[in-house]
DNA sequence: ATTTAACCTTACAGTTTTGTAACATTGGGA
DNA sequence: TCCCAATGTTACAAAACTGTAAGGTTAAAT
């Protein structure tokens, strides 16, 4: 979507966009821009910063509150202010006018990449040496090879991966486990792991999660 | 990590970021570059594109196949197609020297709040309306009250959060729920959407997932 | 207005998940 | 070397999850 008041400006970049196979939708109505961003629900956002009847930045807080969709923000003057205002309100990255389109498109393609996780289901693999981990459905691939992990193990395989190389301890996993919940045995942590465990050791990693006694657990 | 051979620069960069209660630490080994990052498993890079003995492209292009650490490229010369080359090779944001301390700041802060999503376990929160998604855990949660999802039913709302405001086809949901997996009744997503819808309505969301007969559902 | 395919609800039983308990093992310090 | 706290394993029963079937409801098309 791209929100610009300038009609040449906008003509151009929806030819660019479309040429590159984005579909392009150029926002109309500048006093109703929030609701009609979150009807259209784009993939992402060009948003001039130097629009009449609107503040660019205003408007970006404003969408911040309810919606994560990635913006760009385009500006016409090379201000470090207008770039350091534009970053802690939320935008995903910036443009100066005018703009090279070659690197417009791969700043696009950048944003889109990197967000993607919020927007497409399959976004969440996170990589084990030759394992696929899909953190959303608990399942760990290798080549053709499919194993399931249970919540708990998924949530515990989750935390180590994010956490590789460097040692959790057994109560940051309690923690991230049962956080809200009664008292659970200590030793239910123990179990899960064991569980995770055999799971790994199924397809062939069999010290991927090491105990240091005293410390906790690392997975390397 | 600090990944620049200017010592000057070096030692301004790690006080300011320490001052900043970051954590700082300088690559020293240009020539083992990629194992120590590796081994430091760093939660951001700051890496100068013009290092002795190392390309910091090729750099960075290798630490793409195996890690998504998030990089900011410095680069001395404004130059377009460095800026270009970052992008398209995987890094993460990209400043030019000399910087302004404030902005390196912001932007550090900017990426590491939106890659943290694959290094943080809480990251993976999602947002509708009142309504924050803890996707890893399966949790909704609305102020004060909290409502566990089955895996199920997880799948399902993730999916329809990442596509707010768009119709999601049964079939969509179907392959998702049961890719990989012998046949299941067209039943059994039925259900699964009432379970789901039922939950909901337990924290005031009577209407939120919307049928559009002959469709699909959408979730407004 | 009627029809009918699409969708919903409920109950149920097979299966999976999970915390607990009881006992086994381990590794580091004395 | 010995000790013991920390960690592991196994079995088990309660609880949760999930697909199916059977029958109900709905809305779009004729």
């Amino acid at each position: 979507m791209i929100i610009e008041d300038e009609k040449l400006i906008c003509n151009e970049l929806s030819k660019l966009l479309e040429n590159n196979n984005y579909e392009a939708v150029i926002l109309k109505d500048f006093k109703n821009a929030l609701n009609e961003i979150l009807e259209v629900s784009p993939d992402l956002i060009l948003l001039d910063i130097n629009i009449p009847f609107i503040n660019g930045e205003a408007l970006l807080q404003n969408l911040r509150k309810e919606s994560n969709i990635p913006v760009i923000m385009v500006t016409s003057i090379n201000s470090e202010t207008d770039e350091a205002l534009s970053i802690s309100y939320g935008a995903d990255d910036y443009i100066t006018k005018p703009y090279n389109p070659n690197i417009l498109l791969l700043r696009i393609g950048a944003v889109l990449k990197r967000t993607k996780t919020n927007y497409n289901t399959n976004g969440n693999e996170l990589i084990y040496k030759e394992l696929k981990f899909d953190s959303q459905k608990g399942i760990i691939k290798k080549e053709d090879i499919e194993i399931e992990l249970t919540k708990n193990e998924m949530i515990i395989f989750s935390y180590l991966l994010n956490h590789q190389n460097k040692i959790v301890t057994r109560e940051e996993l309690m923690t991230t486990l049962w956080d809200n919940s009664e008292y659970v045995n200590e030793n239910a942590l123990t179990v899960n792991i064991s569980r995770l465990r055999n799971k790994l050791k199924e397809i062939g990693y069999v010290d991927a999660i090491d105990t240091r006694k005293g410390l906790g657990y690392i997975l390397s």
